[in-house]
DNA sequence: TCAATCTTGATTAGATAGGTCAGGTATGTT
DNA sequence: AACATACCTGACCTATCTAATCAAGATTGA
């Protein structure tokens, strides 16, 4: 149901990596591939998507490497993870339509909202943590997604 | 990420039907199946995992089916969803750990707390809706879960 | 007894995740 | 210019998991 895929957990430390860099120095896909044990071809992988999100920039040939587009504390974990995880909320209806084109508890019943609402916390909640967080893991987060719950569904 | 399987979307269901069944009616696996349109021997599965978790009850022959074991008001989404679905929250450490026994960010970096604070908020979440709301959706979740947010990492 | 119905556990087909591979393109250094 | 370094692209493979099926049995009501 909620699972932290391999492409999540190393993205995110990937960028853990390129944050902790002194200013704007850059680190290969090789060197990161060694620090954090991840496959070579794996890292190349993910920082791909990483670069088409715009989270990291590159500089091609000897010397090259990757660093952050932006600073930490404006990177947050939820934009990591749709970097590279294509369907991370996965819409509920209509898979598992009940027979005909809409659930058969489209109406009267609340299931469709749970799980729709789940997604937006979990959305909300990975928005509000940002990179900066991460290397500094004191200053929580809790306090900054109190505001989700102020509203009824 | 975060995915609703078609075991938890039918053990849910199910459940919403049999919580509509006025007193302790009960209803055979068979006109489950019907009802919701959900293959006849994945019905039974099903039901007998949420039978084995406490969730229903049942009984054998002719005349015979499912009932609720506990009152809607009783019985949370949080409790269903680990009845069918095994490894709901997946550990993250040590699964791709960094070479060695233990993560190679498991101090100074606040990577696992994350993972392990947005589980537990899942957890939460679904452990604060009842079945008993989803038959009346309009009493919404919001409210209740509104203490999770009150404690600091 | 017989039919309805739950019970158990093994098995299978398809999808997905995780990782690999082969080739290409750009850039710094000599 | 030549070469090594390093990023870039997309196809490919494979083990695991999900969803579903199947087969055989055990209870109970009529």
């Amino acid at each position: 149901m909620l699972r932290i895929g391999s492409s999540v957990e190393y993205a995110t430390r990937l960028m853990v990596r390129l944050a902790a860099e002194a200013d704007g120095a850059t680190l290969s896909a090789e060197r990161m591939s060694a620090l954090e044990n991840v496959p070579r071809d794996y890292v190349d992988q993910i920082l791909q998507r990483l670069r088409r999100a715009g989270l990291v920039e590159s500089r091609r040939g000897a010397q090259g490497g990757y660093k952050l587009s932006l600073e930490p504390s404006r990177i947050t974990i939820g934009r990591i993870v749709k970097a590279v995880d294509e369907g991370v909320f996965e819409a509920v209806c209509g898979r598992y339509s009940a027979g005909d084109t809409k659930c058969s508890h489209s109406d009267g019943c609340g299931i469709r909202p749970v799980w729709e609402r789940l997604g937006l916390f979990v959305e909300e909640y990975l928005d509000n943590v940002t990179l900066a967080e991460l290397l500094e893991p004191e200053l929580g987060v809790s306090a900054r997604v109190k505001h989700l719950f102020g509203a009824e569904r």
